[in-house]
DNA sequence: TTCTTGAATTGGAACGTTCCAATAAACCAG
DNA sequence: CTGGTTTATTGGAACGTTCCAATTCAAGAA
C-alpha cells in the first residue's frame, strides 16, 4: 500500500531524495537516466519512489526543457467512422512515440475549433494535427505559425495554406471508380451529395469529370446534384434524379454515407440496385461491407493516413525548421455488389 | 502581424508587464480576472499581449495552484462507433466546462492502459475516465486512488471497485427485448455471443434469463452460445445453433455486431430472417438501422453516458471528498423488421 | 604516499506563473 | 488639509523540475 489513502499531499522529488539520503539532483539524474549515477545509489531511489508513490511533474519539467511531449489532435466530425479509424492511426504511433494526445471534436464549428487549438496551445502541446471544420480560412491558421507550434492539415486540404498536408488521393480516386463504370457501359453517370463549397467535394467531382472527358462521355449538368454529405441527403438527391425523366444508369456519390442513402431512395423507387441501377461511393467505411447489396467504392485507408499524419508532425516537431510537406494517400477501388459488375458477370456465365 | 514568424523565443509574462510598463503581477492580475485593475491599464496590457503574441502558459500556472483543467479519456476500442459516440459526449460537456481532454485507445490491450493512465496522470490530468480494456482488474487502479485523481469507470462495469460508474441498463435491457420474444410467441430462445469472462454478457444475459424465468420458459443450455464479439464470431456462433437438431425460433445477441454476424448466417442457410427466425441485438449502432432487415434492438444513447460520465468526473474532481456515485443509462426497446413483429402484423392484416 | 583522472554527487539558479504582504495612489468625509 | 478607507499596483517567494558548475569520491599510476 503506497501512501496512506487520502493524504493529498502530493510527493516530489525533494521527499525522495530526503527519504533515500540523496541530493534532489541526484533523483533527478536517476528520473532522466542522463548522468551516470551509481547502481545501488539508482536502485535505492527508484525503490523510495514506489514506497511513497511518487508521480512524476513534466509540467514543472517542461517548464525547464520546453519538450512538452504533447500534441493536439483537432477532428471536424468524430461521429463519422472514418474520423474515429483516422484518430487510431494517430494515437497508435503518438503512444508508441511516447506522446499523449489531446483530442477534440469540433462538430465542424470553427469557433469552437479555434477555442480548442488555443486551449491546447496554452496547455503545452507541441504540435497539431488539424482536420479542418468547414470554413475553415487559411487566416484562422496565422496565430498557430507564429508561435512555435507545429501544425499539419489532414483529410480536407485547405488551399492558400503553407501548411504540410495528408490527404487521400480523391482525384484519382474518383476517376479510378468513374472508369470502372464507364467501362461496364454506362453512359449516363451522375454525380451525388457533397456541397459545391467543401473542398474535397470539388477534388472528387474533378476527378469524376476527368475520368468522363477522357472517355468521350458528355456531362449532363442536370446530373450534377449537391446535397448535405449525410444519408438523408443522399437520399433526398438521389429521389430528384430518379424523378427526372431522362434516368441515369449509374451514379457516383461524394460518399459512402451517401451512397446509402441513395440506396435506399433508388430501392423506395422499386429499382434493384446493381441491376436497374449501379451506384457507388468512397471512403469504404464499414458500413459499405454490410449494407446490401455490399457498395461499390474506393479505400483509402483512414488508419494509415493518420499513421502518416502523426509521423510527419513527429518529424516537424523534431526539427521545426523543415519545409511544409505533403503526403497523398492511396485511393484503391474496391468492387463490390453495388455496381453490378457481380450481376454482370452472372449473366455472362450464365 | 504579431512576432516576425521564426522567432523561437516564447513571450512571457515578464515581457509583456516591461512593454506595457506594469510589473508582471498587474499582468497576471489582468490575466485571471481576480484582483481589481484599472480599466485604462486592462486594456493597454491586453493589447501589447496581442501584439507581442503572448500565450499563456497554463503548465507555469498549475505549478502554483494545481488545478490543471485536464482529464483523460481511455477508451479499450475506439473503431467501435459506440465508444466514438460515447467520446463524443464526455468531450462535448469537458469542452463546455473550459476543460481539455487526453485521448487514448487501449485496443484492449491492459498494458497499453497502464501506460498511458500514467503518462496522463504525469502530464497533470486531474481526472480519468476509464472504460476498462478486457481483462483490467480492480488491483489495476489502486494506484489512482492513492494518487489526488478523480476516476471514473464507464461501460463496462469493474466489480469489487468502489469507483464511480457510469454503464448502461444491461440487465432490463435484456430482460426487456426477451420480453419482446416472448410476447411474440417464442419458446425456444437461444442467447449467443459474448465470452463468458464480460462483465457486460454476464449482465446481459442474467437479464435474459430473468426474462425467461419470470415467463415460465425453459433454457435449453445448448442454446447458450460464447462468441468473440465481432461479427465474425456472430457468424460462427449462429451456424453451430443452426446446425443443431432442434433449432430456436429467436435469438438473443449479445451485441448488434454479433447479430449482423448471426443474421448473415441465417440468411447464408437460407433463412429469412424476421420471417423464419427472429434476430435481436442490443446497443441500437448506426448499423442496426441500415442492415436489412433492420435489426430490432436495445437503444443506450451513447452520447448521453458521455455526457453523463464527464458531469459526474467533473462534480468529483471539483469536490474530491464525495463518495463514489452511479449512474445506469436508460436502455429501451427499439422495435424494427428482424425480430418478425412487423411480419406478423402484416399476416394478421392480410 | 601523492597525484591524476574520471565517475558520482551536489547546491543553487533558472523556467513562467500565482499569491501574499506591502506599498502607492486615489478618493472622501470631516 | 488631514486622516482614514478603499482601490491599484508591486516585489519577492513559492511551485517541481533540469541544468550547470562545482565539489567529493574511488581507484589506479607514479
Amino acid at each position: 500500500m503506497p501512501q496512506p489513502k487520502g493524504s493529498k499531499e502530493k510527493v516530489t522529488i525533494i521527499e525522495i531524495a530526503d527519504a533515500a539520503g540523496v541530493s534532489k539532483s541526484t533523483v533527478s539524474l536517476v528520473l532522466t537516466g542522463r548522468g551516470s549515477v551509481k547502481s545501488d545509489t539508482r536502485r535505492q531511489v527508484l525503490q523510495t519512489m514506489d514506497r511513497l508513490g511518487y508521480v512524476y511533474n513534466r509540467g514543472a519539467a517542461n517548464l525547464r526543457n520546453a519538450q512538452s511531449r504533447i500534441v493536439g489532435l483537432i477532428l471536424n466530425d468524430l461521429s463519422n467512422p472514418f474520423f474515429a479509424e483516422f484518430a487510431i492511426g494517430v494515437e497508435k504511433v503518438l503512444q508508441m512515440a511516447g506522446y499523449v494526445a489531446f483530442m477534440a471534436n469540433t462538430a465542424e464549428s470553427v469557433v469552437r475549433q479555434d477555442q480548442v487549438m488555443r486551449m491546447m496551445r496554452e496547455h503545452g502541446a507541441g504540435g497539431l494535427i488539424l482536420c479542418p471544420a468547414l470554413d475553415t480560412r487559411p487566416e484562422h491558421l496565422d496565430w498557430v505559425r507564429a508561435a512555435d507550434t507545429a501544425l499539419l492539415v489532414a483529410i480536407r486540404r485547405l488551399p492558400g495554406a503553407e501548411v504540410s498536408h495528408v490527404v487521400p488521393e480523391n482525384v484519382a480516386g474518383a476517376s479510378r471508380i468513374t472508369r470502372h463504370l464507364i467501362n461496364l457501359g454506362h453512359e449516363r453517370i451522375a454525380y451525388l451529395g457533397g456541397m459545391h463549397s467543401m473542398v474535397v467535394r470539388q477534388e472528387r467531382h474533378g476527378g469524376f469529370l476527368a475520368a468522363m472527358e477522357a472517355a468521350g462521355r458528355s456531362v449532363d449538368p442536370a446530373l450534377n446534384l449537391e446535397s448535405m454529405p449525410t444519408r438523408d441527403g443522399g437520399f433526398g438527391a438521389m429521389s430528384a434524379v430518379l424523378s427526372l425523366g431522362d434516368r441515369p444508369t449509374a451514379v457516383v456519390c461524394y460518399n459512402d454515407v451517401v451512397a446509402i442513402g441513395a440506396m435506399l431512395a433508388a430501392a423506395r423507387h422499386g429499382l434493384v440496385v446493381g441491376r436497374d441501377i449501379a451506384i457507388v461511393g468512397f471512403d469504404d467505411t464499414s458500413e459499405a461491407r454490410h449494407v446490401s447489396p455490399a457498395l461499390t467504392t474506393v479505400a483509402v485507408d483512414p488508419v494509415g493516413l493518420g499513421e502518416r499524419a502523426a509521423a510527419l508532425l513527429l518529424k516537424q516537431i523534431k526539427d521545426p525548421t523543415v519545409e511544409p510537406e505533403s503526403f497523398i494517400g492511396p485511393a484503391n477501388l474496391v468492387i463490390r455488389e453495388s455496381c453490378g459488375a457481380y450481376h454482370r458477370a452472372l449473366a455472362a456465365a450464365g
